[in-house]
DNA sequence: CACATAAAATGGACGGCGTTCACTCCCGAC
DNA sequence: GTCGGGAGTGAACGCCGTCCATTTTATGTG
């Protein structure tokens, strides 16, 4: 029942994803096409919408792997370092590391917004929050705070703070700073902002 | 020498502007294209192309415009307060407010990428230094720092972890955080790291 | 084995996009 | 009054996302 059943409907799924963040990565997110994803698999393009809803569908299909490749990547990081300080550290690190590794890949996460029509979306949104809780927890072991709200604003506050080195380290509108160590601006703002921290507490 | 003349160059240049940055602002960057943008000034797509080279230098023009409402907006701010720290507050939150009261010029700003045979722009740059200076100038009132260097990182660590935050306001992939309080993570974010500044120098 | 069925896959169509350019129009100079 | 040449046009090209009538084919049934 069926023409090819070379691949099943998962094997395509999987396939098309593969293709397509191969694309992303050569060619950008705007070189990213349904077409060249149905030629990459060898289907056309029509099929790609027997297994995706549209493009909005698989660009935030591929934005959940993304997500989860940064959250491995931070993990990875957090768990080399023992030290809650150094941890924070290497955590900031890795994630302007990953930024840096993968610029079209993140660029994609942030830029891409679906149509408010296909919102919620719980997958990516768990994702995200999964990744943010990873800063949170690094963040309490470093700080002595019993609040939970301010924890959190805490945990926010230095997560925007390094995701925006990395936005603008990847965004190539900053290129009067010293173009290497975006990693130090990191290290310099976490380290500043929890020194500020203790500063105020005790 | 010319048919309608009824506009000049420069008007045409002038409207053509508007018209697409009205476009920009009620259907957003994907929304905006050339056809849409030559209905709207009543002329023909090609004649836009001679009054812009392409797209993307049409685009670029509109994010110069930005970069300088986000000056003037940041200047505004910074002058309504005479204390240092307060003034590099109101500097964040400016800033803050600009991204979440012009969310499309915002994210066109820092999404739109130049291909690379139209960099550098130089009327693009200066813009973007000039902005910077005005927080590396409100930085350099709070904290107490000769060595230059050291004091264009600290501007740098700041403006970053701030544009990071209107970055995350912007891009809607924040929902847990309470809309309004990204303006307190940027204070919390200043407010702290300079504190953290002055505990390790003192 | 033959046939019917229904799922799988196709490919052409539609409207929109950026960009180009041969062409028409008409102002201003003569 | 005519005519050169710049201003302006609009059709064409090759992309794009999306849809759907049509064709193909694996499988269940006799």
């Amino acid at each position: 029942m069926g023409r090819r059943n070379q691949h099943s409907r998962e094997q395509q799924r999987e396939m098309t994803i593969a293709a397509a963040e191969l694309i992303l990565v050569r060619e950008g997110f705007s070189g990213l096409s349904m077409r060249k994803v149905a030629d990459a698999i060898g289907y056309t393009v029509g099929q790609l919408y027997l297994i995706f809803r549209n493009q909005d569908d698989l660009l935030a299909t591929i934005n959940e792997r993304t997500t989860d490749a940064i959250y491995g990547h931070l993990r990875n990081a957090a768990d080399a370092e023992t030290a809650p300080l150094p941890r924070l550290q290497a955590l900031g690190s890795a994630y302007i590391e990953f930024a840096q590794n993968h610029p079209h890949r993140f660029r994609m996460l942030f830029e891409h917004r679906l149509p408010p029509e296909m919102e919620p979306r719980p997958s990516s949104e768990t994702r995200i929050r999964r990744m943010f809780e990873l800063v949170e927890s690094a963040a309490a072991d470093v700080v002595a705070e019993n609040d939970p709200a301010r924890l959190r604003q805490i945990a926010t506050t230095l997560w925007s703070g390094v995701h925006g080195i990395a936005a603008l380290a990847v965004s190539g509108k900053f290129k009067w700073a010293g173009e290497a160590d975006f990693r130090r601006y990191s290290d310099d703002l976490i380290t500043t902002y929890v020194a500020g921290l203790q500063a105020r507490h005790g």
